[in-house]
DNA sequence: AAAATGTCTACTAATTCTGTATACTTTATA
DNA sequence: TATAAAGTATACAGAATTAGTAGACATTTT
C-alpha cells in the first residue's frame, strides 16, 4: 500500500508544479487546498527540501517553491523517499535489500523470482510517470 | 509489501503441492522445514482449508494434503485470501475498494490512474503464475 | 486410554503509520 | 526594532496493522 505520506508528498508536488518558475506557496495553504494535516505535510516538505526538490524561504512572504523541472520528477524518486521499497519482498529490493530470514536459498526461490518481474513491471510504469505526466494527466482528466 | 502470513501461506501450499495427489504432511513438517512459526502456520492452513484449498484429517496420522490441483491455484487467489488488496491504493482495488477520504475528484486523480496501471501490471503476473509454476521454477532454479 | 493430530478463539507483543507538540530560526515590514 | 509570518527540527503519542502465542477442545489411530 502506498503510505499517506507518499501520497500527500506526491499531492504537495502537483501543486507545486503547477506553480513552477511562477510564486511559491506556503505550507498552509497546500494543507488546505489538498487537505493534508499541517503538521505532517511540514515534515513531508522538509523530507523533499532537504532531498533537494524544493527550495524554502521563511519568514513572512515566504513558502515553497519547485526547485527541479516537474519533467526531471518521477514517482519512484518520490516513493523512495518518502515510503522505503518499491519492490514487495525485501530480498527483492533494489535500494532497501534485506534477506529474508526465513529463506533457505534466496537463489532457488520462485517467489522471490515472481517478485522480481512484479518489481520491474511496477519500477517501468512509475519511472515512467513524471509528476508533470500528472498535472497534465489531471487537467486532461478533468477535461 | 507482501505480509508474511502471505509468504507463508505460499510457501505451504508449495510444499503441499509437491505432494499433490501422494503423501499428506503434518503442520510441525512444514513449520520446521518451512521455518514458520507452528502456531501461526496452523491459523493460516485453517484459512486456506476453509476457502476449500485443502483437505485436513485429525488424529494421529493426520495431516494437510492439497485438494485443488496446483495448476488452479494463483498466486492472485492466495494473496487476497491471506493479504487482502492486491492494488496499492484502496481507491483502486477491484475487490477491496475504498474511497480516499482527502480526494477531491476520484474521476480526475492522476494518482489513482497510475496506480491502476500498476495494479493491472501486477494482476498480470500474479494470475498468471500458479503454485505448479512455482513448484517448477524452484526445480528449475535448483539445477 | 493415551498419544497424535487438527480446530477455534482470544489474547499479547511488536512494528509501522499518522499525526501532534513544542521550541527555535529567519525574514519582512510596520 | 518589535512583531508577525513563515519555515526548521526533533521528540512524542495514538492508532492501526501485523506477527506471533496460549490454551482449551475435538477427532482419530493404536
Amino acid at each position: 500500500m502506498l503510505s499517506k505520506k507518499t501520497k500527500y508528498a506526491i499531492r504537495a508536488l502537483i501543486a507545486l508544479g503547477e506553480r513552477y518558475q511562477k510564486e511559491s506557496v506556503n505550507i498552509s495553504f497546500i494543507a488546505e487546498t489538498e487537505k493534508i494535516p499541517k503538521k505532517f505535510l511540514e515534515q513531508i516538505l522538509l523530507e523533499l527540501r532537504n532531498a533537494g526538490f524544493l527550495y524554502s524561504k521563511k519568514g513572512a512572504g515566504g513558502g515553497y517553491s519547485l526547485l527541479k523541472d516537474p519533467q526531471e520528477i518521477n514517482l519512484v524518486q518520490v516513493m523512495r523517499l518518502t515510503g522505503g521499497p518499491i519492490a514487495q519482498l525485501p530480498c527483492v529490493s533494489l535500494n532497501f535489500y534485506q534477506r529474508c530470514d526465513e529463506c533457505k536459498e534466496e537463489s532457488t526461490c520462485g517467489i522471490r523470482d515472481t517478485f522480481k518481474d512484479v518489481r520491474d513491471a511496477t519500477l517501468k510504469i512509475l519511472s515512467e510517470t513524471t509528476i508533470a505526466d500528472l498535472i497534465a494527466k489531471e487537467k486532461r482528466l478533468a477535461g
